[in-house]
DNA sequence: CTTGAGCTTCCAGTTACTGGAAGCCCTATA
DNA sequence: TATAGGGCTTCCAGTAACTGGAAGCTCAAG
């Protein structure tokens, strides 16, 4: 297989899957012509770290979790505090996400927002310590 | 005002101040000696970049704010779209993050962690198609 | 006069790609 | 057979917003 029908396949951009093996994630063989000689055991990888990427984890999580995944003698409490780690993290940009969101919909709600000058926004920015 | 001094007034560690004005939203004065010699107005400028960052608005976002700020002629409705438009932004975020959130505690939830090496998390990543 | 803290600049590294340029390879068509 | 195109290659640079570290100047205290 060459890079775009395993593009297309694992839904990656082709840059992506070159940079994964610069970064050593996969390692295909190589043509005769110098193209890149993808098995279905690539693509399956490639796949892997999509859906992997696609719940927030890291490249280096990712590495850890592929090389588990193929780890026949792995523990999956292993896999699991990887998986908790993560979720804490994301748990705390929910959490600081949530609290700017706050601050900013009620200072986008107490904006009247026409053509006058004065702003309760850029009040608030400045320091007028007016929190309410 | 030397940097130390505006760091801890501002909140802002030194390295950042100098970035600031690096890409020009600070423009302090120097001193004899080469040091910067801040002023009461950079101090406050220093001080609403931090509060906009902290509401995690991006630099050029801020860079705009700042100017709106200096602007005695700007339009609320100018502060205002600026600021939807980031709540825009940040409902998406959270929106994504909340969808990850979901797909892994489900995950996390049904890995027994343990010493054997059977494990959802893996398999889902892996492509087994049991979405539940 | 020395010591140590604080200040300076500059360079490199971080994360995970992405865009673009220059150039080879392969296939189909005129 | 010549050529046009699309796909492939590598390499370099840029992104966002800092952060760490090195080498070296300045200043105040003892």
């Amino acid at each position: 297989m060459n890079i775009g029908e395993v593009a297309e396949r694992s839904g990656l951009p082709p840059k992506t899957i070159r940079y994964y093996e610069d970064i050593g994630l996969v390692r295909p063989q190589r043509s005769g012509n110098g193209y890149r000689a993808f098995r279905e055991s690539d693509l399956h990888k490639l796949a892997f770290l999509g859906r992997a990427r696609a719940l927030g984890f890291s490249i280096e999580d990712c590495r850890t979790l592929l090389d588990l995944y193929e780890d026949e003698g792995r523990e999956s409490a292993q896999v699991k505090a990887i998986a908790e780690e993560h979720l804490a993290v994301i748990d705390d940009k929910i959490a600081q996400l949530q609290s700017m969101r706050g601050t900013l919909a009620h200072l986008v709600r107490s904006c009247h927002g026409d053509d006058r000058p004065d702003c309760p926004i850029l009040s608030d920015l400045s320091g007028s310590g007016s929190r309410s």
